[in-house]
DNA sequence: AAAATATGCGCAAACGTTTGCGCATATTTC
DNA sequence: GAAATATGCGCAAACGTTTGCGCATATTTT
């Protein structure tokens, strides 16, 4: 029943040296000879002596913690980001601290509000769905807290980020389709606010333009990305005079829900409608036909994010201009858009 | 370039009153007039005043930290968990503190002592696949933490846990199969000292009992539950003199796995065989045809885990025997097992 | 042999809180 | 009008570390 934690204090006391000499003796510091480090890490061993890390942080001024803000812990791209981010952190020994803003700006004000007298050395943050403003960042850049965004950020705001290249994302899926032979093709997209969906789509655009296709209104669904907006999507879609003869869906959710209404209605990908999807989730190669896809390296874009979080906290003093760090997808390339067969 | 945070310190001298006073204003404690606690607060809101948690920590000696240890943060089933965790741990003013084991016995290790010198108040873990002995948390229990087990746990050691009642999943999965009128079912089951996979297949093996039928060694395959190992398993079991009409598998990604193997023979499910997996994740409803699973209300686990480890960070004295909290698993019908039409 | 340097350690302050105790002043009680 | 009580606040210690400074003793240099 040993209740009480052994502190560096009741080292010190029972090997008669003073709690300086311990402190320095177990953090290997300089001028302490050999024989009395031994002494103290034995008797360290023996006790089981942990340090009290609240303490130290609190005189170092450090907590050796991140914050992270996520929309959301669960689903395939946030967990991946958090994976990421928790082996890169614990490697430099960084604890993180999660929260989730449940896709809702009020909860990430709190989030971030916590996280500050949590006394996170650095915070990352991928916005909420509702987020239009960033003012509650604010008073972390007052305190000089460094702030790194990731995937999610708002336009004309002058930040750190690591996002992935979405418009590149979107015009690779869209030429894709093209060079299937696809000409008619629709797109299902989010929130315009929201970076990722706006320039996926822009990369949709640039694609069709450069084939000379027109952009039409009528084949751009926006919706919230989950399934049901695709199978609704896909509905409506097939309601039109003139039917596309291929989506690029902004998430593999919607272009699974389009593929059920598919299934459904007795049409086939990739022969009647050509598929992609976009986030290359861990289903999309389960679907039938499976589904051809953009892959995020949503992990790799925890471990950029961290370190360049560590980076500003290195420069801390020089403030540097904003830094951005844009990471390149990968199309995989499935059945669900294979209608010549795989290119070379 | 407001670099120094305020402290409370700094707002007893703007207001020329002790420290004391401010602390007790600030925390709304007993004896304070009116009119301080409104000047105080007034100020702290001005100077953007954030509470120290890590003195106040050192101070109470508590973190308001609880620790989190998983096999990995990805993938469906943690990642909801956690989600859970969070969102129970949040609630009660707690942060959240994560590490992944990596399914490594020695990171697993790591990961509690780094938990404990953080000065979590309470730890929660499930085991990494490769645990097979509980010295590590030896230690936690002498510090007298409370500890709370989810999930996974190893057998004949009495501790706190929440878990699924697994065997009552694979009684129930079986059962269905039998219902549906498969009577020569195989099952796919993972590493046998992890209770969750050797439960469900005593599920299986009960059910099949009760049905008088024979327990075949051939027909249940020992793997590591991932797509592959139901590919495999499922070549392995069509080459049999007598191959199964139905597979209950102890995963959803072993049961996709097995699907993709027979589309690829020409075989259907449910006609041909019968299928069920475990876990729901969220492609199950997304494969072709959709996938009969066991749900395993995977965030709801989060949550109990957490609301046991405050009951057992409240009742901290008192050393109650350990408790165990079991919860009932749903089956999910879909159409991978459903030869004979929805039962009542 | 005295002076300079190196080595090993202790003292005490500091980090930002919380809290038991005590001390004034203001209010009530007889 | 004196004594008892209530109200509002301050003093100082404590939580467990880290660290600048200084002081001995041991070693090297002149």
């Amino acid at each position: 029943m040993a209740k009480k934690r052994a502190s560096i204090t009741d080292l010190a006391q029972q090997l008669n040296i003073s709690i300086s000499t311990v402190s320095r003796a177990l953090s290997g510091h300089s001028a302490i000879s050999e024989a009395t480090v031994k002494r103290v890490t034995a008797l360290a061993k023996e006790l089981g002596y942990q340090p009290n890390s609240l303490a130290s942080g609190l005189r170092k001024g450090r907590s050796n913690m991140l914050g992270v803000v996520v929309p959301h812990i669960d689903g395939n791209f946030f967990s991946q980001v958090v994976k990421g981010i928790e082996a890169a952190a614990s490697k430099a020994g960084y604890h993180v601290l999660i929260c989730q803003s449940n896709e809702d700006v009020v909860h990430e004000r709190a989030n971030v509000e916590t996280l500050m007298n949590a006394q996170v050395e650095g915070i990352l943050v991928s916005l909420s769905r509702t987020t239009r403003e960033m003012r509650h960042f604010e008073k972390v850049r007052k305190r000089d807290i460094p702030l790194v965004f990731f995937d999610r950020i708002l336009d004309g705001f002058d930040v750190n980020a690591v996002v992935l290249d979405d418009r590149a994302g979107g015009y690779r899926a869209t030429k894709h389709l093209l060079e299937q032979g696809y000409r008619r093709i629709a797109h299902f997209t989010g929130p315009q606010h929201l970076n990722i969906y706006k320039l996926r789509r822009q990369g949709y655009e640039d694609a069709l333009r450069e084939y000379g296709l027109p952009v039409a209104e009528d084949l751009i669904l926006l919706g919230d990305m989950k399934m049901d907006d695709g199978s609704a999507g896909m509905r409506q879609l097939l309601t039109l005079p003139q039917p596309p003869d291929a989506v690029f869906s902004g998430s593999d959710f919607s272009a699974a829900g389009a593929l059920q209404v598919l299934t459904e209605r007795g049409l086939r990908a990739p022969e009647d409608i050509g598929l992609v999807g976009f986030s290359n989730e861990l289903f999309s190669r389960l679907t039938a036909p499976q589904l051809t896809s953009i892959d995020q390296h949503c992990e790799l874009m925890g471990r950029s994010a961290t370190s360049l979080l560590f980076q500003i906290m290195q420069e801390r003093e020089q403030h540097y201009a904003p830094r951005h760090v844009v990471l390149q997808p990968d199309l995989f390339v499935r059945a669900s858009s294979l209608r010549l067969g795989q290119p070379a």
